[in-house]
DNA sequence: ATTGGTGCAAAGGATTTGCAGTCTA
DNA sequence: TAGACTGCAAATCCTTTGCACCAAT
């Protein structure tokens, strides 16, 4: 199971199941940041999704926002981008596809994979695995006054 | 000028002339530190420049590493490659070309632009302007044990 | 003199960790 | 009850900054 193959908003019984079957113990905290991560495919940073849990009633710490975030990227269930030296974004959308990042707003914007094609790519030396491809596109925006 | 078309490793008379063509002050640090990158095309992190430069005679400060790479990418003379979150590394190779990073070693290595073909890049919406394109292709080593 | 560069130490920001208290199978 | 989870604060790590001193124009 993935969380792109369901509607999203997921609802929280959706949201169990999927924990569940990636294997991780659904606790309020981690459902609470679930709920979060799936409301929609996006990419937010461990601070982001602290302040939303967080919204109305403190609920689910520092610390614990980090370690799910690391356990929720181990087990598969969102992915993580690194594209700024300052901070890991956490996208919830693990379908294979690339990123365009704005270097001044510090967005990310999803590029589909069918749309762009490599083709090229070395051989990988013996004993080595890919793991993935990642491809960012890196803008700016253009400022009239330059 | 760009150092990937002289001979490598740079002798002094080289480094100093390439620091002066991107408008870069040639003060002893910063030709010491650029010795250190241009010895070869190569990927190091500040840390590691930082070590290098003070092997035998300690002679540059870390502040003074910090803000000297800082400058040099931001003219131009390397490129920063972000790739690990938790440090970032300065590509001495600034023509274009792609990586593969090996999770397991933080090594990087490079891929020839020439060897990798994109198609089907996205049109940027108006207003946005490509700063340049990354392609990193992570491995691990194969653990047979696995 | 004025501007630019360097070094030291302190400050910052993101992330991790130690540990005691809680929850839950 | 044992093992898993959480929260708080302290600790880390990389990087940036403030500021005094030195160098070059």
């Amino acid at each position: 199971m993935n969380a792109s193959q369901n509607q999203w908003p997921l609802n929280r019984p959706a949201t169990v199941k999927l924990l569940d079957s990636y294997g991780v113990q659904p606790t309020q905290q981690r459902i609470d940041i679930a709920e979060i991560l799936f409301a929609r495919p996006q990419h937010l940073s461990a601070d982001q999704v602290l302040t939303e849990v967080n919204k109305g009633k403190p609920s689910v710490s520092k610390a614990t926002v980090y370690n799910t975030l690391g356990l929720f990227a181990d087990k598969g269930l969102v992915r993580q981008v690194i594209v700024d030296p300052s901070r890991v974004f956490y996208d919830s959308n693990t379908s294979e596809h690339h990123h365009i990042y704005n270097i001044d707003t510090g967005t990310l914007t999803d590029v589909s994979s069918e749309q762009i094609t490599v083709s090229g790519l070395p051989v990988l030396s013996e004993g080595m695995v890919a793991e993935g491809i990642d491809i960012i596109i890196r803008v700016r925006s253009q400022n009239p006054a330059l």
